[in-house]
DNA sequence: CGATAAATTTAGTATAATCTAAAATAGATT
DNA sequence: AATCTATTTTAGATTATACTAAATTTATCG
């Protein structure tokens, strides 16, 4: 069990994990982008991941690959260890939630499992990063997540924001303008059905989001 | 100047500033024990680094290596970051300073500039780190160190524990039970010329510590 | 000095991860 | 079904680092 991944296939893991949360398989060019790396490579290391020992990805020839349960676990580790960087790195160092990220990603790698108690222990088990994700717990479960988009909510309905999904920094700091955080309860005011714009008023600031942003934006108890 | 040397780079060029702090060169087999790489291997990378366009060592056939100026400064980056983290990981995790060493070793290759600086603002830019090691400033310079080995102390000699160098964690586990760390006064009992022991005392306890302890262990105004 | 040992270097091989260019396949469109 | 396009795979090359075995150089000592 004392494999140690290399940092590389830590970060494909990683990856596919999160593009098969929705059940799909992850295809090659999916990967391609999201790891900065050619096609060609991709095919290469995702064959291999699925010939070593224990087999840590599924995968059939032009159908993509799915994690087999020792790649979910080592791709739990590795979110795990990213998510209480973030919060960690937020709490002592005064990180912005749009900086967190890029220095998360680095360390997740090279971080001991004593490092993680350590860190988990000093925020008293935190469940979620302060982009408001889910922390996987100490045993590598992924507890349930029970939100809606907010671009599922119509006029007249309130909620609470829970988190911001694949948003970079730039929209982060754009979201922390417009006072849309993870906890702050929002209204839906207006909804335009041409081009799903939807206006929201979040505190004293009323704001128009465009689809790509509402999709990323994840909210509890709509109604 | 955005060269971002590789992981096992820098850790050459650490071990090579290390080995040459006395003045003289870091020889083949010396780095080879330390990086635990074999010896060939460490001839290979050697002309290599002094080969790059600009050299980062300085490198003569047979007769070993010492760092150009640029080998220097990058080395002093990767000793800054290290005895930063180490510094950090005690005061807000409780790592203990046997234990700080390790973690240390791989997050130094990993950290941000703006992780180091909020690390070295948020500790009130500290001097030294838990081993009493002195922390190299934010422009790269390594301060200079005043101090003395134990082993040149003599009986009725006091001094000042200064710092630990190069110790395992098991030795340094041993130090910390015998009242041995930085900052501690000690007294010099008794000397003993055939095996060059020292008799020291340390608080209330008393301990005879043989010359491959003593020699690691550095005080400061003996008098 | 000259033999022997120790340290270092050379030469050739291995592994991990990536790339480019070309070939193959799958999916969509007429 | 035939064709075009997008996706994926194969094949072969490249870069970085390390290894083993053999050759060479330097150091030591009788
Ligand atoms: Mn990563
Ligand atoms: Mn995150
Ligand atoms: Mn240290
Ligand atoms: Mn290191």
């Amino acid at each position: 069990m004392e494999s140690s991944l290399t940092i590389s296939i830590q970060d494909y893991l990683k990856h596919i994990y999160e593009l098969t949360e929705d059940g799909k398989n992850a295809s090659t060019n999916a990967l391609s982008e999201r790891l900065n790396v050619k096609p060609a490579s991709v095919t290469n290391m995702v064959q291999k991941l699925a010939s070593v020992k224990p087999a840590l990805v599924e995968y059939q020839k032009h159908q993509g690959v799915t994690l087999t349960k020792e790649g979910r676990k080592a791709a739990l580790e590795v979110i795990r260890h990213h998510r209480l960087l973030e919060a960690w790195l937020v709490q002592t160092l005064g990180y912005s939630w749009a900086e967190v990220h890029e220095e998360a990603e680095r360390l997740e790698h090279v971080i001991s499992e004593d490092f993680e108690r350590r860190m988990a222990a000093a925020m008293g088990h935190p469940l979620r990063d302060p982009h408001g994700e889910l922390i996987p717990t100490a045993d590598l479960v992924m507890p349930l997540e029970d939100s809606t988009p907010l671009s599922a909510l119509r006029p007249k309905q309130k909620a609470k924001v829970q988190s911001v999904k694949n948003a970079d920094a730039e929209l982060l700091r754009y979201l922390e303008n417009l006072g849309l955080l993870p906890g702050v309860q929002i209204t839906v005011l207006d909804y335009s059905s041409f081009d799903h714009n939807l206006t929201v008023k979040a505190g004293a600031k009323v704001s128009v989001l465009g689809l790509n942003i509402t999709s990323k934006i994840f909210v509890e108890h709509p109604g």
